[in-house]
DNA sequence: TTGATATATTCTTATATCGGTATATTTTAG
DNA sequence: CTAAAATATACCGATATAAGAATATATCAA
């Protein structure tokens, strides 16, 4: 068997450079499919391609104007990735450190509280 | 051509839902390869072969120990990930609805503030 | 040394994927 | 109505992938 389906989950859709690139640019403001094409220099079909499998995954949002179609991101697709990726923030950021430091302080103060109180 | 080889970088590594099994095993603690095989029910070689792509883009390290290998996991090869996701938290995530009501009091206080000085 | 245990690698097979080219579909303009 | 513009889809070829089975490698135990 190979690999899971891209189109399954937002996990294997960014997997995908040009598709981060194509969340990027569409974050800012809502784009045609061809602003989309020039602005990251792809053919017409990649990025008709790559927006279908972000659609599918709900990561971009349609909106029919005339012959345009203007795609734009909808961020809240990636907040799965957000959370399984956030339970390692630990590992890395400072911020958790020193939060363990202020809890370590706590323990401590309340041990020598509860001394006291025997 | 096709994808791009998950061996080069975290976002691929982490595509397929296996390995991202594997690594939640191993946070919570150094395994060897059969104890995440008995763990999530993988074969032996289907182990072997996800660690090894984990390995390979850091987000796993080993260490020897007779004829067993530890296995851990390495949050820190996820920062890139998070970083980039983390630009679209505003999104979601209500927190910063907060803050942009905070730094907006802010900013009308100081506003009062610079005018009492005048 | 020999056998058993733990892990890694090789080979095969089926399939998903991506890029490219050509074409279909829809909508607007003349 | 016809042509052009914008987008989507179909088809093809090359390749990476993941699972499975068999095997290689390394280490410990008797």
């Amino acid at each position: 068997m190979a690999r899971a389906a891209t189109t399954t989950d937002a996990f294997n859709a960014v997997a995908e450079p040009r598709r981060r690139e194509i969340l990027d640019v569409l974050a800012a403001r809502e784009l045609s499919v061809n602003d989309v094409v020039r602005l990251l220099g792809l053919t017409q079909p990649q990025a008709s391609k790559h927006l279908r499998v972000l659609r599918e995954v709900g990561l971009v949002e349609v909106r029919d104007a005339g012959r345009q179609r203007l795609y734009r991101t909808n961020g809240h697709a990636l907040k799965p990735i957000h959370d399984w990726v956030g339970r390692y923030e630990r590992t890395w950021s400072e911020r958790f450190v020193q939060l363990d430091v202020v809890l370590e302080e706590l323990k401590d103060k309340e041990e020598n509280d509860d001394h006291r109180h025997q």
